[in-house]
DNA sequence: GGTGAGCGC
């Protein structure tokens, strides 16, 4: 499951973000947004969790909870802007509990 | 060098 954080403090990083979420269930890959010519973070980033199960305790644990001294927002992420518009995906993100 | 409401290459 892709899950999106925001709020984050912009010293974060991605390995603080996996190291977090790793505490409720494993994580498959963890990224902060951050920009390539001033390596400056923007404030969010997003996490990918193998089990949605572990993911939505993750989310419901680590959302508006303090990361590196920020409440942070952990959401479900959107689907990502694919190079062609296909029609929508055979399955929806997180919509089956 | 600092900010903040947001979806990545």
């Amino acid at each position: 499951m892709n899950i999106f954080v925001a709020r984050l403090n912009y010293d974060t990083q991605a390995g603080d973000l996996r190291y977090a979420f790793e505490e409720f269930g494993e994580v498959n890959s963890a990224k902060v947004i951050t920009d390539h010519y001033t390596g400056q973070s923007k404030g969010y980033g997003f996490v990918e969790m193998p089990n949605d199960s572990e993911a939505r305790e993750a989310i419901a644990e680590l959302n508006d909870e303090y990361l590196d001294g920020r409440t942070i927002v952990v959401k479900k992420a959107n689907p990502r802007n694919s190079r062609s518009s296909n029609t929508y995906s055979s399955t929806y993100s997180g919509s089956s509990y």
